[in-house]
RNA sequence: GCCGGAGUAGCUCAGCUGGUAGAGCAGCUGAUUCGUAAUCAGCAGGUAGUGGGUUCAAAUCCCAUCUCCGGCUCCA
């Protein structure tokens, strides 16, 4: 029999060859790194027998497939320690996870118990003897109906649940040592092959993600097939949370958030209130020469207006009570479309008119459930860098080309290079006809299309009014957030009843976009904030140069440097403290200033400063006129290192 | 909202099985005028998240509550 590689090289193989067999007749090397198989596409355990002619890739750690597979072969030793410590407890689900950051798989298991951080070195110190014992992984299969008897009689709930919404005649189990799980697999063929490993948490999670299931036990771990590989991977994580925004929000001074005042609810501190007017300022003019023109509404309004627009059906419960008003109810706004709707509906439009396009930064609240605040990133009050689009069906297209331009050009801005896109369809629970739906939906994909971005489909990930495209920004870290969203509106229009007069003099329904690009400010400041780790680019850092003076009679001298560079529109700082050179230097350092100006006796008799470079470190005397030039051109071109 | 963990000075943290709260940094005062990541000395600073309870005695044990952290669910 023939088995064809990768390459495309053929050879020949006895008939029942197993893909462990072929790896070691390629080499000693690769056999020792093989972890599964791929037989004509289907991956397989390194045991399975091939009997006929077949295309072939034996899977390593290198391989994504490989990856998963040696996580998720992880959770089931892990699965397996915890019920050696726990005989009582139950599996339900533990799959790999290679889209989290921090942890490679996990495992949910239910126990009669509480478990603690304190209970994972335990159970670490068992897995270890598990690899140490080099436990072969098998695979066997056997009747559905068996299988749901086996699970019920051991009480395995979770698994006879699954089990029983399987379709297939047989339903496959993997054993290592004393163990048994239901998997589809395939596995490593040992326990033997997790040469590092590491389980980072414990939290709870409703089995089946339902909040009104029960809540078991979830253990996050990573695993390595090398212990350089776990130290790595550990350190990534130690840098990540330092670069938290929580964290670097306080050491830069830049928000907080206080009990006192509310929880989700954001004081800006100086120095991030001016970064994030700078990102306004900048956002305002660029929508300004975009077409854009800028409005502004209440924070409050009558409750009808959510009601008619069918925000209240749909989200009720995230939004905050209402309050009486003169016998009337009013509402804290948790969006600002239906404001932007009554500026369209002030007076009659013409076709002519169209299309309007209307931003706001409008600052909205939502009740969001206490435990999902987080930083900036999950607030109660926040605001959306928002706009509506009002147009005619013929304008759309134009207009969504438009706006993914008009998005990428900020996004890059701003230091981010690699989005993922995801078009996001009719959810269960909406509003309006199929037809408008599917129209909304094409606009969207043709937009996308052109563009000729890529893009994965979100089924049901819908608003109630539209489909939308989103995008998800990778940061520094490769982490993606969801900040950009772009949602096609039949359905308000017509609630609304929002038209414009045609050229044949009857009336016909806008269309409206919604959108929002930065998605909220304080969510992508935060972002923002992780992404450069602190180090603000010139044009957004808070303190952009600080004089250090070296002795106090250069005082003079160095106000005079100041104030060229402040009446140059630099955000300047002057640190005449009675301290030594060596601690200011530490000190800007540490609130990472990208321009330090050191002034002495040398400076000031010279009429030169000496620049010192965050993270750089001293380049040196120059011309102040020199280095203040080298500033204005970064911050007028927004230049991000 | 749910599960678990945690809340001690402005910040970072220490304080054994209950015995009356401590350090570094920051702040203030003074000395020092100093050259590329921390000069020295002194002073001040806490009703231990909040409210109850147990006890001769609570930061420490118990209950409630608030907030934060890790997740789950949710996210117009």
């Amino acid at each position: 029999m023939i088995l064809t590689f990768p390459d495309k090289t053929k050879r020949e193989f006895p008939s029942g060859v197993t893909p462990a067999e072929v790896a070691a007749i390629i080499g000693q090397g690769l056999k020792k790194v093989a972890l599964a198989a791929k037989v004509n596409g289907r991956l397989v355990d390194l045991d399975t027998p091939i009997q006929s002619d077949a295309d072939i890739k034996i899977i390593t750690y290198e391989d994504d497939e490989g990856k998963e597979i040696f996580w998720h072969s992880t959770a089931h030793i892990m699965a397996s320690a915890i019920l050696h410590l726990y005989p009582k407890a139950k599996l339900a689900i533990g799959p790999a996870i290679p889209n989290d950051f921090s942890a490679r798989f996990y495992y949910d298991i239910d126990l009669p118990q509480p478990l603690t951080e304190d209970d994972l070195g335990a159970i670490e110190a068992e897995m270890s003897k598990i690899i140490a014992k080099d436990l072969p992984f098998k695979r066997l299969e056997i009747p559905i109906e068996k299988a749901i008897k086996k699970f019920n009689d051991e009480g395995d709930i979770y698994k006879a649940e699954m089990v029983s919404e399987f379709e297939s005649e047989t339903v496959s189990l993997y054993t290592h040592g004393d163990f048994i799980d239901m998997c589809r697999g395939p596995h490593i063929p040992s326990t033997g092959k997790v040469k590092a490993f590491k389980l980072l948490s414990v939290a709870g999670s409703y089995w089946r993600g339902d909040e009104n299931k029960k809540m078991l036990w979830r253990i996050y771990g990573v695993s390595f097939p090398e212990k350089k590989m776990l130290k790595e991977h550990l350190e990534k994580l130690e840098q990540a949370k330092l670069c938290d925004h929580r964290i670097l929000g306080k050491a830069l001074d830049l928000f907080s958030i206080n009990d006192d005042i509310g929880p989700g609810l954001v004081l800006w501190h100086p120095k991030g209130a001016i970064v994030r007017n700078i990102i306004e300022n900048f956002w305002r003019e660029e929508h300004l020469k975009n077409g854009y023109e800028l409005v502004y509404s209440p924070h409050i309004a009558k409750i009808n207006l959510w009601h008619k627009s069918g925000h209240l059906d749909f989200y009720r419960d995230s939004m905050f009570d209402p309050m009486p008003v003169e016998g009337q109810q009013y509402q804290l706004k948790p969006m600002n479309c239906p404001f932007h709707i009554y500026i369209y509906k002030n007076k009659k439009r013409s076709y002519r008119d169209l299309p309007f396009r209307w931003a706001e930064l409008g600052t909205v609240y939502r009740f969001e459930r206490s435990g999902v605040l987080h930083g900036l990133s999950r607030v109660r009050g926040f605001t959306q860098d928002d706009a509506h689009v009002f147009c005619r069906p013929d304008q759309l297209e134009d207009e969504l080309l438009k706006l993914l331009d008009f998005n990428l050009f900020f996004l890059k801005a701003f230091g981010f290079n690699e989005y993922e896109t995801h078009l996001s369809t009719q959810p269960e629970k909406y509003v309006g006809s199929q037809e408008i739906w599917d129209k909304a939906t094409e606009a969207l994909k043709m937009a996308l299309r052109k563009k000729e971005l890529e893009y994965k489909m979100d089924p049901g990930a819908g608003v109630f009014y539209g489909p939308k495209i989103d995008v998800h920004i990778k940061d520094a870290f490769g982490r993606a957030w969801q900040c950009t969203t772009i949602q096609v509106d039949f359905n308000l229009p017509e609630k609304f009843g929002i038209t414009y007069t045609g050229e044949d003099g009857s009336e016909h329904q806008t269309v409206m976009v919604h959108r929002a690009l930065l998605g909220s400010i304080e969510r992508f400041f935060g972002v923002l904030v992780e992404h450069y780790a602190g180090n603000f680019p010139v044009w957004l850092a808070p303190v952009q140069v600080k004089i250090l003076l070296v002795v106090d009679e250069v005082n003079d001298y160095a106000d005079r440097i100041a104030d060229m560079f402040v009446s140059s529109g630099v955000r300047v700082e002057v640190d005449k403290r009675n301290q030594k050179i060596g601690y200011k230097i530490r000190e800007a350092e540490t609130l990472k200033i990208p321009y330090m100006l050191i002034v002495g006796k040398k400076e000031a008799s010279e009429g030169k400063v000496s620049v010192r470079k965050h993270r750089i470190g001293d380049i040196g005397l120059t011309d102040p006129r020199s280095i203040l030039a080298e500033l204005l051109q970064k911050i007028k071109t927004r230049s991000i290192d």
